[in-house]
DNA sequence: GCGTCGACTGTGACCGGTCCCAGTTGGAAC
DNA sequence: GTTCCAACTGGGACCGGTCACAGTCGACGC
């Protein structure tokens, strides 16, 4: 009766309502689950919405609900690092196709400015998305800091260093991992080992090498340590200044695969043969790992875990289960390099 | 008076307009620009939202005008481009930077499989969103004509090919670039030229092709031709069999970078020394171009004007601003790999 | 036969903005 | 002294959902 009066208005609640006979409750409630719905209704309504071509409103039930049914993959990392290393990438895929099922969207939100980094936190302070999915490494991080303050829900990845223990993270076993790389490149013989480690106020950074000391023991030097950004020049740069300051070593662990890549090219420029001369092992496993020439052995991060883990945790704290952080493995990838 | 009322709730516009002694409808208007508003009433408005700290509620917002002051980046290639072509972060970069003035934020969406794709359908045409930024470069694209019947605004990268001639477009010139890159390989005296270039429903893939064999003239030779996707393993599987069918080949115009990067890859492992024995040149001027070894010669595409026109234009047409297509010029890079 | 309970349904209020229209005011024009 | 207009203001209606609550109805127990 109602239903074709309206001509080109996209149909709402009120027009499947008429159009099946039932109010709008009823369309609502069929709509959210159809609990307390009886067969007759839900059905009538069903077919109602299939006339009609109804679609919710996801800005009149957001602001009803107060959900905005999206949450947040906050980028602290200055915006390079999105394409100069992979890593990013792989958890972006990740949490997008974890959360293509539920359906919920992603907001791409990059802090690389002091401004960018305001304007964000104002945005999610006002309850634009449910949470926040927080993509950094760093210890200094003011971002964390605010938006737990603010009560909004928030999944770090790495274990934040400093004060916000009781963020739910997920991390892998940073100490582990490195000391499996390690023990890898003693079995194989080599006995001048170096390392190239991140930002001693990242996890990585910091446990990758404690690892790392751990498991070479006696043996360890440490002027065979260089620490740096994750970054193809400054592990090009490390690597030249490790073999100008010990040209006798014959083996060197980089805390990341992008680092490893510029490691192989300085070791290359000075006339070292990669894994013949020096052996240069990565870590992250990330997409250039097996591509590159050669094939770097490294340590794999479950990626598609971790970003998977971020989202149904962030869920989960979301809807007000609380969560505890979360460490997974990694496993040893021995491919040429090393 | 009414000021302390109310406790934990966010503050609304109803709180400021009682703390100023003005009417709802005044807020608005300061809001919004704050036309035809008195200095004094203005003055008041601007004090009351700093004493009460509110902020707009953009769910509100939306319902009522209709917008979301969002706009979707949208993927359709297979999701693993994501990650191995660096070109797409590069966009994605440019649009994040581009939209970040401007209080818009971008939902990330790839439509990576049938399901995907539908649902994101659903989601563009049910409102979610302003406009799209449509990134894609093949041809057989049901999205695309989806899109544009269901009037959702649309700025597509690259030139789409078939019927959708009146869809506004970034591109650059690609047959011109082509030539340009083709001229320098004959300059520099190579003389059994290849090329591998992107599949034929890709503007990149046609159109490269075409520039390449104008700019051969007679030297064109229809047996060095290589026609694959737009990935490395695409890219050593074409220089393989380049190599197979014509060893005395001394140059190879790879259509990507990432495609070079793999041929690089293959004449090595085949023992070819680059660029000493076949020089190799890619296109795109990705972040891998630089760094690679040896560094690639390309063409750069200049992708943060690419992706802030983009921008642009979508903002216009979302404003009822007609656009044309824009066509951007590229730059040939020379570096040491042809 | 009555009370009770569970399943189901309808309705008004509400979420927090914007929009538009109907005023009010003061000053300039005639 | 009107008239008119521009500048400004207030408030009701509306955007399209959700939610709480009141109410209906049939079955079942006693």
């Amino acid at each position: 009766m109602a239903e074709n009066a309206a001509s080109h208005r996209r149909p709402t609640i009120r027009d499947v309502a008429a159009a099946a006979g039932v109010s709008r409750g009823t369309v609502s409630r069929v709509i959210n689950g159809g609990h307390w719905v009886s067969p007759d209704a839900r059905e009538a309504v069903d077919d109602a919405i299939r006339r009609t071509g109804y679609t919710t409103n996801h800005h009149a039930r957001s602001l009803a609900t107060g959900r905005s049914n999206s949450i947040a993959f906050l980028l602290t990392e200055s915006q390079h690092l999105l394409f100069s290393d992979p890593t990013f990438a792989l958890l972006l895929r990740g949490a997008t196709q974890a959360l293509a099922d539920r359906d919920m969207t992603l907001v791409l939100l990059v802090a690389d400015t002091e401004v960018a980094q305001a304007n964000i936190e104002h945005y999610v302070r006002a309850g634009h998305v449910d949470g926040v999915l927080l993509i950094s490494s760093h210890e200094s991080n003011t971002l964390l800091t605010s938006l737990v303050s603010a009560g909004v829900p928030t999944v770090c990845s790495g274990i934040p260093l400093g004060e916000h223990a009781y963020v739910p993270t997920v991390s892998v076993l940073e100490e582990d991992s490195a000391r499996v790389m390690t023990r890898h490149l003693l079995d194989r013989g080599y006995e001048r080992i170096a390392i190239i480690t991140g930002p001693n106020d990242t996890p990585g950074g910091r446990y990758r090498l404690e690892g790392f000391r751990e498991e070479m023991g006696d043996r360890f030097d440490p002027d065979l340590v260089e620490q740096d950004t994750y970054d193809r020049d400054a592990g090009a740069a490390a690597m030249t200044r490790l073999l100008e300051r010990a040209p006798d070593i014959d083996a060197v662990f980089a805390a990341s695969d992008v680092m490893a890549v510029g490691a192989v090219a300085a070791a290359r420029r000075l006339g070292r043969r990669v894994p013949e001369d020096i052996a240069v092992a990565g870590f992250d496993d990330s997409g250039l790992a097996a591509t590159h020439d050669p094939p770097l052995t490294t340590m794999r991060q479950p990626w598609a875990e971790i970003s998977a883990k971020m989202v149904e945790m962030l869920l989960d704290v979301i809807n007000g289960v609380p969560r505890q952080p979360v460490v997974l493995p990694t496993t040893l990838v021995i491919r040429e390099s090393a």
